[in-house]
DNA sequence: AGATCTACCTGGTTGC
DNA sequence: TGCAACCAGGTAGATC
């Protein structure tokens, strides 16, 4: 379930392996996983160049030249990945994308879209088109690039749980639920507590803690649990370096108390009773 | 308006 | 063993 460090961490793999590309043709093989008309997706990608590769929130998104960009949503299982030479698509490859260098064995030659639970989608925009995207256009500030001091306005006037903000992408974007859960054990500050009732000093004690934990899970390349790969197949590291995540009826790592997992905002939520209040 | 819930989808795990 | 039930979770869309 890629979220911001794993995003990160595929974005700077792509970014080695493709840039300079060109595509060739693109072989949509699930319609669904092409947000409009898949023959105008794979039409509009022919003969252009792959320019860079960003991200925002959890996009990863593809500049080509002439301008075009390519914004691909990964949500749970998606994988965009440079396979080896000799692999084959498998019934969850939705989209392959061949590249032009079809005759030098050390380039990249395909690059797959690949998801077994279809949440995913790659989306294309002209010029100029994507900032008026209106998922994009809500998104909120990037946690590693807003200032501190700003971080605890984030939640001004807001009475909903402060995990069910840390996942509204319109609030903070790019945290989920992995993230959130490790923030919130960092910073000590139950899932569930309201908003409206946490300290300006907590909420910039989380936004602290949101800074440190996505930053090392970016030094870490990202967590691998199930599914997640980066752009080379290599797993992450973070995993280990987790808290709560995954720990419910585990003791606290700091304090030895039970954790503890409830579900806030439809997610399941763990965390320690005695450290986070 | 904000808050909350559910559908979407498949594979792995759990329980009978 | 077989199979149904449940769980994972980002976001859109519906409802409260």
């Amino acid at each position: 379930m890629p979220e911001l460090p794993e995003v990160h961490t595929i974005a700077r793999g792509l970014e080695r392996q493709i840039v300079g590309q060109t595509i060739a043709l693109v072989d949509v093989k699930a319609p669904r996983a092409v947000h409009g008309d898949p023959a105008v997706f794979s039409a509009a990608l022919a003969g252009r160049r792959v320019a860079s590769v960003g991200r925002r929130a959890k996009l990863l998104l593809l500049d080509f030249s002439p301008p075009l960009t390519l914004a691909v949503h990964l949500k749970m299982t998606g994988r965009l990945y440079v396979p080896a030479r000799d692999a084959q698509p498998d019934k969850h490859t939705h989209i392959v994308f061949h590249f032009e260098n079809v005759g030098t064995p050390s380039a990249p030659d395909r690059l797959f879209f690949h998801d077994v639970r279809k949440f995913g989608y790659c989306r294309l925009f002209a010029a100029g088109e994507l900032t008026q995207w209106e998922f994009y256009r809500r998104l909120g500030p990037e946690p590693l690039e807003l200032a501190p001091a700003a971080f605890p306005e984030l939640f001004a006037g807001r009475t909903a749980a402060i995990k069910a903000l840390l996942l509204d992408q319109r609030v903070i974007a790019g945290v989920g639920n992995i993230y959130a859960d490790e923030s919130l054990f960092r910073a000590g500050i139950r899932p569930d507590a309201r908003a409206s009732t946490i300290s300006h000093a907590r909420r910039l004690a989380l936004g602290a803690a949101l800074r440190e934990v996505l930053t090392a899970a970016i030094a870490a390349c990202g967590s691998s649990i199930r599914d997640y790969r980066d752009a080379s197949g290599n797993a992450g590291a973070f995993q280990n370096s987790f808290q709560v995540y995954g720990r419910a009826g585990r003791p606290c790592l700091v304090c030895g108390h039970t954790l503890a997992a409830i579900k806030v905002a439809g997610r399941t939520s763990t965390y320690c009773g005695r450290c986070q209040k």
